[in-house]
DNA sequence: TGCCAGGCTGATA
DNA sequence: TATCAGCCTGGC
């Protein structure tokens, strides 16, 4: 079933190319995205996006990209006197915050330390190909009952190396309730945060993506080695953060695709 | 060959 | 409390 629907300020193939989604595959002039056990087709084009997917499912796609959130007001929020960043947000302007599965984005962000993208794409194929559940030609991300029960190296094959005893132990911390991850949902920025530290792999920065990309805490703003570079070259004072109070992390992402994409 | 890639843990002082 | 080696592995 397809659905036609208004959305300004999304652009797909900036978002696949942002980092923040794992998932998106290019075809038939859109992406096939999926998510958790979700799948769908989209193409975005001139402030519309069109999704090819079951009718029941279509509120979680208008959730998951987003749309009732108005990016325009975040890119009339930035700076006028910072050319910068005022070049960053128009040249990443199609970028949302996906609303993604906690879960998976914790998995996903455990895998992106020491790594590059096209490499976190293989691992993750390779675990739901090996661990996901059969959806009929592809494969669901893996729960994390599906890995706790693992030994800690057993994820090696999936090309994970020494982040593989990181996504086991953090599965049994999900499991065993050591970590709930129901109430993590509920919590502010700031105790979710701190609440997916306690998982064995998860610091500063990889908590900070899952609360961007999985939570929706728009405050979040993840300082990884390009982000940091940034900073000492742009801002040698510190980031203006007090500036952006709310939706920091959407100016993270037009920063980090700018500095990936934009020379 | 050596170094690096969207960090983190654990040891050491 | 701060610093730092070591970690899987593919690509350059």
């Amino acid at each position: 079933m397809t659905h036609r629907l208004p959305a300004d300020h999304l652009d797909l193939a900036q978002i696949a190319a942002s980092g923040q989604c794992f998932r998106m595959v290019p075809e038939g002039g859109g992406f096939v995205i999926r998510a958790a056990d979700r799948g769908v087709h989209a193409v975005s084009k001139e402030g519309i996006l069109t999704l090819d997917c079951r009718e029941e499912d279509l509120s979680f796609w208008r959730s998951y990209f987003d749309l009732e959130t108005d990016y325009g007001r975040f890119q009339e929020a930035v700076d006028p006197s910072d050319d910068y960043l005022k070049k960053a947000a128009a040249f990443g302007s199609g970028i949302r915050i996906l609303r993604q599965d906690l879960w998976e984005m914790i998995v996903t962000f455990l895998i992106s330390q020491q790594n590059n993208i096209p490499r976190i794409r293989k691992c993750i194929e390779n675990l739901c190909r090996e661990y996901g559940r059969d959806m009929g030609g592809w494969h669901a991300f893996p729960g994390p009952e599906a890995l706790a029960g693992l030994e800690e190296d057993a994820l090696m094959p999936c090309n994970l190396g020494y982040r593989s005893k990181y996504v086991v132990r953090s599965a049994r911390q999900v499991v065993s309730g050591e970590v709930d991850l129901d109430a993590v949902r509920k919590m502010p920025y700031p105790e979710a945060k701190e609440a997916l530290r306690q998982l064995f792999g998860v610091g500063d920065k990889v908590a900070d993506c899952i609360c961007l990309f999985a939570l929706h805490h728009l405050d979040a703003f993840p300082v990884d080695t390009h982000i940091r570079q940034v900073f000492e070259a742009r801002y040698p004072q510190g980031f203006p953060y007090e500036k952006y109070a709310g939706f920091a992390g959407v100016l993270q992402q037009y920063i980090f695709y700018y500095d990936l994409m934009g020379k």
